[in-house]
DNA sequence: AAGTTGGTCTGAGTCCACGA
DNA sequence: TCGTGGACTCAGACCAACTT
């Protein structure tokens, strides 16, 4: 497809020489309108010039190919000197020529002829050269005869030296086709002229380079120093070790990473095995890692869920994140074309249909913690001289926070229609303090106003039965809104965690030495508010005391999964509220505690934020009032 | 029939440390 | 002060066997 457009017949030397189009000339001169007695150069038509009475297709490649090397103007001889012949073989020819500049913007936009990875390559060849003649120095001496070994590499020499001259580009196939496949490549991109070039001109310089150490026996990494260098690899022993391929980097990532971060690791890990295949991990590219997040960035929400594994034992299937994304794809599309055609619709209601109907996306933040597990997985496979904070822009594999925060511009304008209607969408959290009907829905649901079962909480009260259990479901919402700890915080503490101190009945946050905080900050002392204590708080927490218990609440286990108890009753009660989850809860009482004029130092020591110092963290004293004042 | 539960998996937010 | 990276926590979907 290339080759009937990249050798463009007379042009490139002529072009300077032939007139250069006005100001407001398009295309070719040609294009220029008529302007006084000036002649006309479409005078014969378009695209038509005639020189020495012969008649030439000439037309100015577009920009988008231009910038990616070719030249200003394609000018091919038509072989004659008949107008009409001229006419009808041009007009042929304009044909093919943009059905293959189509094509070839595909081309270049799907693989574009990344320097990057061409390099690469290179230097995988450059490597496995020097393996082989470190090898072959170090290997037993009976088996290399170097007599053979030297005609034959001066053959093949040769036999490259003549490829070249002949424009024979298909020879560095054998030498690099491989490695280009490994990588990730097209095979076939190593024929191209510009790749292969430099690919045989390096196979010579190496084999010339075995040639003398073969016969001096000087140290390959030495004596080929200036080869190793200019292709990024240090001169040692260690820099010519086989790349990492993914997978392996994975695992790498995994092992240096906390649990939960690990789980991370692999779902991304997993992303990127299906994306790239298992290359090395050197192989990838800024633009290329571009692509990726571009891929992760459409994944639907909750890709990967319906998989229907469970505790029963269920096998489940398999599950393609490509090939979810694609059906995502394929829903929408089908969604826009039939909004877009409803003539009847305003933009605003077709907005509105969009974005409550199309699949959601990830979100924007989420597609950061994303880059962030893919770029612990390349920094383990290349360290940190590749991919850490602190590297140029230009020289990084994994994208900046920046860098993809500007890409992420593009692709968001890319994602509207013409007329400025989304194409893709994306639901972020937005939590919001609870409204005070909520809250007052919630205290007077059978939890605190009885159930008729024990279990299922739910269940309203009958005339007969009534239970009123204070357990955590009971207490953990009540102690969210007035205290604004952290679910997890309560869930752990102690029976003797409730002490009084300076005769005020405290709560010692995250007082348990093996206390799993989510900060050292959030070590704090917090007064039992009034509401508690009228509701029977004291007198609850002294008959567990009484009991022996240890924990608050022991039917909370410390490695269950925690809340999900609670957020299930709330959603069978219709209290569940996208906006409004239970953890929302602090942020309830950090607004209210805002209108109260409470400023905002003491409110992040109240709900355990970094500010405080040690000392002012107990701040139980004197400010008690304040509590009393937080009407609910 | 509606609700509970505990497996699996991913989604997404918050907070903190560090260094330019 | 801000960008970046890291760690942690919680939210939520799906699923099938149980309970009520």
């Amino acid at each position: 497809m290339k080759k009937h457009i990249l050798p463009n017949g007379i042009a490139v030397n002529q072009a300077a020489i032939l007139p250069s189009p006005p100001t407001g000339g398009s295309q070719t001169g040609s294009h220029r309108p008529v302007r006084g007695s000036r002649v006309s150069g479409r005078k014969w038509g378009l695209h038509l010039v005639r020189r020495n009475s012969i008649f030439y297709f000439r037309r100015r490649w577009p920009e988008k190919i231009r910038c990616f090397g070719a030249p200003e103007f394609l000018s091919v001889s038509l072989r004659t000197q008949i107008l009409s012949e001229a006419v009808k073989r041009s007009a042929a020819l304009l044909s093919d020529v943009e059905a293959g500049e189509k094509s070839m913007l595909m081309e270049l936009q799907d693989t574009p002829v990344n320097s990057a990875r061409i390099q690469e390559m290179l230097k995988e060849l450059v490597r496995q050269a020097f393996v082989r003649m470190i090898a072959r120095q170090e290997s037993d001496l009976t088996i290399g005869n170097p007599a053979p070994y030297l005609s034959q590499i001066s053959a093949e020499s040769d036999r490259v030296r003549a490829a070249q001259k002949a424009r024979d580009w298909s020879v560095a196939l054998p030498f690099a086709g491989e490695i280009a496949r490994k990588n990730g490549m097209d095979p076939d991109d190593v024929a191209a002229p510009a790749v292969a070039r430099q690919v045989l001109a390096l196979i010579r310089q190496l084999n010339d380079l075995s040639l003398s150490v073969e016969q001096s026996f000087d140290d390959p990494l030495n004596a080929g120093r200036e080869i190793l260098l200019g292709h990024g690899i240090a001169t040692t022993r260690e820099a010519l070790k086989p790349p990492m391929l993914l997978s392996e980097a994975i695992e790498k990532a995994c092992t240096e990473a906390p649990g939960d971060v690990e789980t991370k690791i692999r779902v991304i890990g997993k992303l990127a095995l299906a994306f790239f295949g298992d290359i090395p991990a050197s192989a990838i590219v800024l633009e290329q890692s571009f692509e990726f997040l571009h891929m992760a960035w459409m994944l639907p929400k909750g890709w990967g869920k319906a998989h229907g594994c469970n505790r029963h034992g269920q096998l489940g299937i398999e599950l393609c994140a490509l090939d979810e994304i694609q059906e995502a794809d394929v829903i929408d599309a089908k969604l826009v074309a039939e909004i877009m055609g409803l003539d009847t619709m305003s933009i605003p209601d077709k907005r509105r249909r969009l974005v409550q109907e199309l699949k959601p996306r990830l979100t924007d933040g989420y597609l950061f913690v994303q880059r962030d597990m893919f770029n612990r997985i390349l920094r383990a496979a290349l360290g940190k001289k590749r991919v850490g904070r602190d590297i140029d822009d230009e020289d990084r594999v994994v994208p900046s926070h920046a860098q993809l925060n500007n890409r992420m511009r593009a692709w968001h304008k890319a994602q509207k229609s013409p007329c400025g209607l989304p194409m893709r969408v994306s639901r972020p959290k937005r939590r919001m303090s609870w409204s005070l009907e909520h809250v007052s829905r919630l205290l007077r649901s059978p939890i605190y106003f009885g159930t008729s079962s024990q279990t299922q909480r739910s269940r309203k009260a009958t005339a007969q039965k009534r239970y009123i259990i204070r357990d955590a479901i009971y207490w953990v919402p009540l102690i969210m809104i007035t205290m604004g700890v952290r679910p997890e915080e309560i869930l752990q503490a102690a029976v003797k965690d409730i002490s009084r101190r300076d005769s005020i009945l405290c709560i010692y946050v995250g007082n348990e030495e093996d206390a799993h905080l989510k900060s050292e900050q959030s070590r704090r002392i917090l007064p039992i508010p009034q509401i508690l204590l009228d509701l029977g708080f004291r007198e609850w927490v002294v008959a567990k005391l009484k009991a022996g218990e240890t924990w608050l609440f022991p039917e909370i286990q410390p490695d269950q999964v925690r809340g999900r108890r609670l957020r299930n009753l709330l959603k069978t009660l219709k209290l569940n509220s996208d906006r409004e989850d239970i953890y929302a809860m602090r942020r309830t009482l950090s607004s209210k505690l805002m209108q109260l004029g409470i400023d905002t130092g003491t409110r992040q020591k109240i709900l355990g934020h970094l500010e405080g110092t040690t000392v002012d963290r107990h701040y139980s004293d004197g400010n008690r009032p304040l509590f009393n004042g937080v009407h609910l």
